[in-house]
DNA sequence: CCCAATACTTACCACCAGGTGAGTATTGAA
DNA sequence: TTCAATACTCACCTGGTGGTAAGTATTGGG
């Protein structure tokens, strides 16, 4: 349970890339800390809205174990914990780039499609 | 039911680029239609081994639902059913390369890692 | 003594993604 | 009449992901 791949042996890069990023708010954790550096537990949790605290600290811890957040524990009353991309952590975030651009793009061509019902759920 | 968007609206373009991509083989999907061009059902179901046809022609019409790939049926006997990528497939699987290769780069960090232990499950 | 604040931790539950296995439609060949 | 081949379609089930809500640990302040 330490720092090994939770679904490997993974069949291509993709796979493994894709791993670590599924789950429901691991990009955006990913997203909320490149826009802030560091962030506490709290603050991600208000970041995120709609976000369990259980979902938010297990994607953490995970996240942490692959190598993509730093999690720097402050022992004070009340405690405090930082958390903060690592260098694997940006360089996934550069890798998602072209990914987020795409689905911009994609968004653009919905709302296009269908102008009158691009907000409604 | 038609073209619209499955699980929007959507926060961010990552949002709306991992919704068409989420499920357990569309990345796979997606990486064989691009080696191959054109390849039909069964060709698909072969070549992505351990894959339920149920699956199979779900995420295929996800797929073709969200414009990522073409669906030409020729109704013969016994029937032939080909799939394709289309523009927006194909730009997709471009803006994957480089998670792509974040990934690969990471099953190497992994096998360097664990070097003993990189095959087994 | 109790509460506030923070960061969890735990138990429980619902939903849905995905797997399994059987059935369908079509028509030519044996 | 039955079978083969292809591409589904359907009913059923399991497991995992994620949500909810309550509990824990710590210590200073009122």
């Amino acid at each position: 349970m330490a720092a090994e791949a939770r679904r490997g042996p993974y069949i291509c890069g993709l796979d493994a890339a894709m791993d670590v990023v599924s789950g429901k708010w691991k990009s955006l954790i990913l997203w909320e800390l490149h826009h802030h550096g560091v962030r506490r537990f709290g603050e991600l949790r208000r970041g995120l809205p709609g976000v369990s605290e259980k979902m938010l600290i297990q994607h953490l811890r995970e996240m942490a174990e692959d190598g993509l957040v730093h999690r720097e524990v402050y022992r004070e009353v009340p405690p405090r914990v930082e958390y903060s991309l690592t260098e694997h952590g940006t360089s996934l975030n550069e890798a998602l780039r072209a990914l987020g651009a795409w689905g911009t793009a994609r968004r653009q061509r919905l709302a296009a499609e269908t102008p009158l019902n691009q907000v409604a759920g």
